[in-house]
DNA sequence: TATCTATACTACTCAGTTTAGTTTAGTTAT
DNA sequence: ATAACTAAACTAAACTGAGTAGTATAGATA
């Protein structure tokens, strides 16, 4: 996007081979670096990636202009080294919670607080649903980020069910728990898109109970007579 | 968001009753119109909303700029025109092309051709998934748009998927089929977002066929013993 | 006569650079 | 160890060159 030639600053010789001048380096604070990060996280998150401005990137994290641009390249590599971050160290284990007492016991169960985790991390998390359209609305013209948050955090959550659905695969009588797994997640995620990113709460309710009742419904085989409504 | 109080222009008037004046109103070419419209949906789904300009949708069109403000108050009124149009004329209906001899049969059949319909929209079409994106990606700023995109789209198609499993409820012994439809579209739009939107096609691949089977052997009771894999 | 075009304008914002001066931290000499 | 020195990280501010939304004007068109 950016096209020019200049020297090259201080920023992206991190990692090289210094030359001879070993005399006295310091290196750019990393304070300041997760200063300026979280003040692009604040902008990028609130505004998305245009309209997000580099003064006010560094007027909210509380440096200068020039030293957001010492630690990064450009608007781009901001960009770029912020979604990495955030990718990595906040949205990556939606499991971590789930204990493996609950994992080895009644699938039903299971299945379910692992439906409410899911559920969890996107329904009250403001932060999260700005981050989750941030990275859709720029997956076309960002498409290796759109990339490196499938890698991190869809892979992760549909290796994770596969594995546990694959264990479970005979009680349950599955045949495809990998399929099983997306189907899972997937209908899980569209709650979430619908119900709180598009605002589509009041139009079309539905309690999340519900869904996660009649999910658990289909992927387990026994069929109760019982039926909760329409 | 612009915060301006200038006198209308004759374009807001559209759909109100017009005053005394009546003399000689030429109207404003429809012609114009439907060419801004095109060029600020070329210009809007390519770059999103706040990285469009009104120079290059007036260019793209093949207007002057002064006739697109003579035709739209300003770029938010352009973009909420854009969207309503798009959403009201291009995307609503996905289930148009069903025929009704297909639904009345093997519900197995039906669904699968549901399931392809979907998949069929979403899979293909660029300009489909720019929109989602534009929409997904703007849904914070502007949560009108989204909830005019969940009661035209999401709406129809559960709305659709509910009556049908309604109908078939006792065959296929669903207690509940408005949460079922949920969890069929879901399945396959995050099908669609993680395999195209997000690029994730090469990362964690999966058959469309594969996806749809899992699916309707989810739905349909009868579990068959042969397994397709893993 | 009203819609259109072309063009230029206003007032502003933007990404990124530069300049001049301040702070900070590591090195060296005392 | 302490003080002096020095180079780099920093700040504030101005600046460049380009782009922005939206308006205004004068003339073409139908």
């Amino acid at each position: 996007m950016s096209s020019r030639s200049v020297i090259p600053f201080r920023a992206i010789l991190q990692g090289m081979e210094q030359p001879i001048i070993n005399r006295s380096i310091r290196q750019l604070s990393p304070e300041k670096t997760e200063a300026i990060l979280k003040g692009a996280m604040q902008e990028f998150l609130a505004c998305g990636y245009a309209a997000t401005s580099m003064d006010r990137v560094a007027a909210t994290a509380g440096v200068s202009k020039a030293t957001v641009y010492n630690h990064f390249q450009d608007k781009e590599g901001l960009f770029n080294a912020l979604i990495e971050q955030l990718v990595h160290k906040k949205f990556r284990s939606i499991f971590s919670s789930i204990d493996d007492q609950t994992l080895q016991g009644d699938p039903t169960a299971a299945l379910t607080q692992i439906a409410n985790n899911v559920l969890d991390s996107g329904l009250g998390d403001a932060q999260y649903l700005n981050f989750i359209r941030l990275i859709l609305g720029e997956s076309g013209r960002f498409p290796d980020l759109a990339r490196t948050f499938v890698r991190n955090v869809e892979v992760v959550s549909c290796q994770f069910l596969k594995q546990y659905l694959h264990e479970k695969a005979e009680s349950l009588r599955l045949i495809d728990p990998e399929a099983t797994g997306r189907i899972f997640i997937g209908a899980l995620v569209h709650y979430i898109i619908v119900q709180e990113m598009l605002h589509g709460k009041d139009i079309m309710p539905m309690e999340r109970d519900r869904l996660i009742t009649s999910l658990i419904f289909h992927i387990c085989p026994q069929r109760s007579p019982l039926s909760p409504s329409d």
